[in-house]
RNA sequence: GCGGAUGUGGCGGAAUAGGCAGACGCGCACGUUUGAGGGGCGUGUGGGUAACACCGUGUGGGUUCAAGUCCCACCGUCCGCACCA
């Protein structure tokens, strides 16, 4: 072996070598037990950050560890390569997105082969290729097939300067982030994908998940927002119209003091035709739709409201009440209406005395009387009905069922489960996107592309003009098309997906990443499936998971999957920071991994980042901390270095014949106690990385065996078998976190086969054991004294001997021992009065 | 406001089932090697004290022979969600 570490020389010999001998790559063997290791699939903006290097560090530890304990493991890569800032690329630069998009993926192919991670470069699948978009058309057309896709009439936000529709996340501060100009909501055609069909089997299913970070479970289920209550109609006065509400709260109906409509509720303009009302509500209703969705809605929005002039009737009561139109209410959740029940509710109560509206109390706590114009806060908690009719009197909780069903008998409304969970707008008024293959022809209406006719090709004589409308509609060779029914003239869908769509189901095409015939086989997916960790960014919690889920039990109720989760365990890794806060280039605390590659090379980067924090954490990012992993790659080498004649010369003589085996009873104290230390480590290891993922103490572990490596070196006779076996398990759990330096100095140490593909290496318990150990001797719970016993010592015997400890004595003098606690192994209390 | 996470030396972090708080690393100090520097090797390093005593895991209570760990009540920081009727 080379004098130097010359990682530079070493890391590139390695990568070239696994390029040659491809040791990571997998095939479908159901004989097998398999292991499919992915980590989120990145967008391919050009560069890797420290948060790639982290996330795909983490799962190559893991596939790596499980590829050596002889799982057939799957371990992909890809990129997530449709979508914005391609599209933004190509008008500001004028490069076409195709080529900006395929230039960053080879540089950052490049960039991951030069981190050493152990994919399977032969499924490398990118979405943006038509061969992979194909099957995204497919999959598109598939939903649509079952019903689970359809067009509709829907708000989104909208720029008017730049004529275009803006994702929630263009929206800064109620503002285009590219020109300022303040966003509006504007009413298009768009399709959807029918999610909420699949709300309570998304919510049910959270249950199935205990490989699941409980905060993801929680944000999803929150996400999805069910809730239980009743619709009941309230009879306009006057006209035969009804407006129908929801509640949660049926218990506190008799309470209703006024009903509030959404202002964009259907009613508002016809109830408000032609009276004295008409022009301010209208004008209220324009302010509203002038204002986006997050200073209409978020909490310290002020509530405004304004009276129609109509009123209605409470089905339950007869009281006549009257109708307003509120901010605060949605159109979009329940059913635009709520009733107003000021005395129960914070929000009813703080916009009941704004516009000085009646409050009438119908739960009583049970202890006292409220009233209703002393009170200074809604009374939310359940209690005792009263003011309620036939209801008085019974508790509230019991009111809430019995009133649900009284409105059902009586035919006032129903029962009706909500959920927040809205149906996902797939459409992008977009040309970086897989085309929606949909056609629209005079005669025949909406019609699906032909499965024949895919993949519906993104053209290629487009401009990207800033301002401008969607480039597709710009070219005539893709909108004009055929009907495939009537062969007459027909206009192409110009929208492209939510790019969601795209990443919704790539862990299904790693399984199958050629086929040309289907965008996965079963035999493949019946095997590989479902992936047995995954891990990314906490930021991925809802949306992506979320679809992914959809996909999967969709795919799975089409017949087409036998798993109906995609994701067995999922891991979600902190951030990388610096100086306290997240690494990013607007607060210019980034370093680029590729210089701190060239600087101190991958295995030192990978082994800090690894190091420093518990993946689930957050990592503060210290380059003295990456030199200090950097002297630990050297100090390994070092100490093989110094070994390697020691281990060489012996194992010349077992050739010759010598026994092989170690018999750790004719060990010498220092030998037995390296083996100990040894197995030890194996031991703390494998736990780590099997059980807790604790990649940082795994380490911690292996520098400890090899500091007890150093310590042996002053040794008189060195038992060469132990020192080999140390050295060797150094090299062998290292090799997870550091892959080429191991496997350069695995074969200093005379193997011949790749260090990654060797068996990870088990422990002997017989090696743990020790004669003698320390316990603990207490007075009244504080440390007295140490005291070296027999290992297998009894409480009893423990006890007679800590008790004729001098060191203790003093503590015991003129005092009287009340209790003594003796736990073998641990220590003797002795509780002293 | 609701939900979640989190709080341990100068710093990153350990302590896996209630049993020696601070593993491992960084930093710092000293010694040694070297012509010097760097690097290596080694020793020390929570506060406090001359040495003990003693104090120490955000704060205040509690349970226990024993609490970073369990219970109760607070406080701070970070991250989600945010009028969902």
């Amino acid at each position: 072996m080379d004098e130097r570490y010359d990682f530079q020389k070493l890391e590139s010999k390695w990568q070239k070598r696994w390029e040659e001998t491809r040791p990571y790559g997998s095939t479908t063997d159901p004989a097998k037990p398999k292991f499919y290791s992915l980590a989120m699939f990145p967008y391919p903006s050009g560069n890797l950050h420290m948060g790639h290097v982290r996330n795909y560090s983490i799962v190559d530890v893991i596939a790596r560890f499980k590829r050596m304990q002889g799982f057939n493991v799957l371990h992909p890569m890809g990129w997530d390569s449709f979508g914005l800032p391609a599209e933004n690329a190509a008008i500001k630069h004028q490069i076409h997105p195709s080529v900006w998009t395929w230039d960053n993926i080879a540089n950052m192919r490049r960039q991951l082969k030069g981190m050493g991670i152990s994919y399977d470069w032969d499924r490398e699948v990118a979405s943006c290729h038509p061969d992979y978009y194909k099957w995204t058309q497919w999959l598109f057309l598939e939903f649509y097939k079952h019903g689970l896709v359809y067009r509709k009439k829907a708000a989104v936000n909208w720029c008017p300067s730049c004529a275009t529709v803006l994702a929630n996340e263009q929206v800064v501060d109620g503002a285009c982030e590219r020109c300022d100009t303040p966003v509006t909501k504007k009413d298009l055609e768009q399709w959807f994908f029918k999610i909420t069909d699949y709300a309570q089997i998304l919510l049910d299913d959270l249950d199935k998940l205990t490989g699941w970070p409980e905060k993801v479970k929680i944000m999803q289920r929150n996400w999805i927002g069910r809730s239980e209550g009743v619709e009941a109609r309230f009879q306009v006065e006057g006209t035969e119209d009804d407006i129908t509400v929801y509640t949660t709260r049926p218990d506190t109906i008799f309470g209703v003091t006024y009903v509030v409509l959404a202002p964009e509720h259907p009613l508002v303009a016809k109830l408000t035709e032609g009276t004295s009302y008409e022009a301010e509500v209208k004008a209220f209703v324009d302010k509203m739709k002038g204002l986006n969705e997050i200073s209409r809605t978020s909490t310290d929005t002020e509530k405004e409201g304004m009276l129609t002039g109509a009123y209605c009737v409470n089905p339950l009561n007869g009281e006549h009440v009257p109708i307003w139109i509120a901010n605060y209410v949605l159109m979009e959740y329940g059913t635009g209406a709520v009733m107003g029940v000021p005395a129960h509710d914070e929000r009813d109560f703080a916009f009941a005395r704004k516009y000085g509206l009646k409050i009438q109390v119908v739960i009583s706590p049970n202890d006292q009387q409220l009233n209703q114009h002393e009170m200074t806060n809604a009374y939310t908690e359940p209690g005792v009905m009263v003011n309620s009719g036939q209801f008085d009197g019974i508790d509230s909780k019991t009111a809430m069922v019995k009133i649900a069903e009284f409105i059902e008998k009586q035919g006032y409304g129903l029962r009706k489960v909500n959920f927040r969970l809205r149906d996902w707008l797939i459409s992008r008024q977009r040309y970086w996107g897989a085309p929606i293959p949909m056609l629209y022809c005079e005669k025949c209406g909406v019609v699906p592309v032909p499965e024949k006719d895919l993949p519906v090709m993104l053209p290629t004589d487009v401009e990207f003009k800033p301002g401008g409308e969607s480039p597709l509609k710009t070219s005539s060779t893709f909108v004009e098309a055929v009907c495939p029914c009537c062969g007459g003239k027909a206009r192409r869908e110009t929208d492209t997906m939510d790019t969601f769509v795209c990443s919704s189901w790539y862990f299904l095409r790693y399984c199958t990443p050629k086929s040309a015939e289907k965008a996965f086989e079963r035999k493949d997916t019946d095997y590989w499936m479902s992936v047995d960790q995954y891990v990314g960014g906490v930021e991925h919690a809802i949306l992506h998971l979320l679809y992914s889920r959809f996909f999967t039990k969709a795919l799975r109720d089409f017949g087409y999957l036998n798993v109906d989760e995609p994701f067995t365990n999922l891991l979600t890794q902190g951030m990388v920071c610096m100086h306290g806060s997240k690494m990013s280039k607007s607060k210019g605390n980034v370093v680029s991994p590729e210089e701190i590659i060239n600087k101190y090379g991958a295995d030192t980067a990978r082994l800090f980042i690894l190091f420093a924090a518990p993946p689930e954490k957050d990592l503060e990012w210290s380059e003295q901390g990456v030199e200090g992993s950097y002297r630990f790659l050297h100090r390994v080498w070092r100490l093989i270095q110094h070994y390697q004649e020691l281990i060489t010369a012996a194992d010349k003589k077992a050739n010759s014949g010598a026994k092989n085996a170690v018999d750790n009873a004719a060990l010498d104290d220092a030998a037995r106690e390296l083996r100990r230390i040894t197995h030890l480590t194996i031991k703390r290891v494998t736990d780590d990385i099997a059980t807790r993922f604790n990649f940082n103490t795994a380490i911690s572990a292996i520098m400890e065996l090899v500091n007890a490596c150093y310590a042996y070196r002053d040794q008189a006779n060195q038992n060469a078998q132990v020192v080999k076996e140390a050295v060797s398990t150094v090299v062998m759990l290292l090799a997870p976190f550091a892959p080429h330096i191991t496997e350069e100095l695995w074969e200093a140490l005379g193997n011949t086969h790749s260090v990654h593909l060797a068996a990870w290496p088990s422990y002997d318990p017989a090696a743990l054991k020790q004669d003698e150990i320390t316990v603990v001797v207490q007075v009244n719970g504080k440390v007295r004294d140490r005291l070296t016993v027999p290992a297998g010592l009894e409480a009893k015997a423990l006890e007679e001997q800590a008790l004729k400890e001098p060191h203790i004595q003093p503590y015991l003098t003129g005092k009287q021992v009340v209790k003594v606690i003796s736990v073998p192994g641990k220590l003797v209390n002795f509780v002293v009065k």
